[in-house]
DNA sequence: TAAAAAATATAGCCATAGCTATATATATTA
DNA sequence: TAATATATATAGCTATGGCTATATTTTTTA
């Protein structure tokens, strides 16, 4: 029994959850501010600010003080690939007949440990409702 | 969109993953030892260490200076709780046509995350191949 | 435009989970 | 039984992500 990968995913899952809000914000509104961020995620401005440093000193974000956030390449890039295992994820769950505030909730805390084989079980389910 | 429910999670998914490996290891050895935790959880003997001090004092395990780990009722619970979830999910995983270890990975990762509702109906797939 | 409100930033605190290095206790074996 | 090996414990470090309180900047509005 190996823990390692579920760790190693918990370490990406935060920068993962921010990035693809961020995206969302930017599509939704144009703009992307660190008090949108805290309301969506239901925490603090300032641990929002905190975290947003990191992922700047990262590389995934750019910004320049007192201003709003705009992804770089890097960060858009995982930004999509994590859209897109979140909405095969949700579509999966919504498939199986769950409601969608489960699979909203339950897509949100799957998405982000669902190896690419599992993925594809779950697309092609999508598509052609059988395994 | 709240992340909320996902980060409460966190909180307990690395004590779920202890008190079921502990469970693991009392069924299969008689006793629990923290070597043989650290070396599961591919993880140092003294991080290990740590982590048992605090699921001491939380009130989860039992356990005496230099001797081994046994669980309380409340940590039985939580144990053969998550076993039973980390089976259904598992299970699921397989029967949608996933090899073993694939299957294995991602439920560690998924178990922590998947809502009753959703539980169930993966339940019932297993029992019935059908949602 | 000046005052008030809102947003952002910073400082300093806590808890968790990693690590290495080292000390101590227990078990094994020569 | 004494020496060695193994297991456990502790100290001290890092990084993360929460928080409150407070300062500063920007935006809004009177």
């Amino acid at each position: 029994m190996s823990f390692k990968k579920v760790r190693d995913a918990h370490q990406t899952e935060n920068t993962e959850d921010y990035l693809e809000l961020i995206a969302d914000l930017l599509n939704q509104h144009g703009e992307a501010r660190i008090v949108d961020i805290a309301s969506n995620l239901d925490i603090t401005q300032a641990t929002v600010n905190k975290t947003i440093k990191r992922l700047q000193i990262q590389g995934y974000i750019q910004k320049e003080p007192y201003r709003s956030i705009f992804l770089t390449v890097k960060g858009q890039q995982i930004a999509s690939q994590s859209k897109k295992r979140h909405k095969i994820v949700f579509n999966f769950l919504s498939n199986m007949g769950l409601d969608k505030k489960t699979a909203k909730s339950d897509s949100e805390g799957i998405e982000h440990h669902v190896s690419d084989r599992t993925l594809k079980k779950m697309n092609k389910f999508n598509k052609t409702k059988k395994f």
